[in-house]
DNA sequence: TATGTGACATCAA
DNA sequence: CTTGATGCCACAT
């Protein structure tokens, strides 16, 4: 069971943040959401956060995907392929669950955002 | 207080 | 190159 509290403004809310301001069309990773965060090790943490983001506010999770641009949280979006749906509709490249060019399309936000 | 969990990351063999 | 194991930190019970 995974269902937690419906509230949780603390390092979560840090990480919606920054997903929202992933630039149209731009991807990032967890582990560089961590990292900007200063948390470093927590990727695993930002995945656990965008678990919740969806129940909480309208996080675009699906331009956050793991170092190699898999989708593995793609389970857990509404439809099977909604997160490549939006993905391939924001202009990403995606074949397998995995974003192609991957590097292309990455934003780092330690070095794009620039806090 | 202690234990478990997680949509990851990194290293070793 | 592939697979396995470990670390990691914040949050929930």
């Amino acid at each position: 069971m995974v269902k937690y509290s419906e509230k949780s403004e603390s390092y979560f809310q840090k990480v919606y943040e920054v997903v929202k301001q992933i630039p149209h069309g731009r991807v990032t990773s967890y582990g560089a959401i961590a990292r900007f965060l200063g948390t470093g090790g927590s990727a695993r943490m930002v995945g656990w956060a965008m678990n919740a983001s969806h129940t909480m506010e309208e996080v675009p999770a699906h331009r956050v995907v793991n170092r190699i641009g898999l989708l593995t949280g793609k389970h857990h979006f509404q439809g099977t392929n909604l997160m490549q749906q939006l993905l391939e509709n924001e202009g990403i490249e995606v074949v397998n669950d995995q974003v192609q060019d991957f590097k292309t399309h990455f934003w780092d936000p330690s070095k794009e955002l620039l806090l």
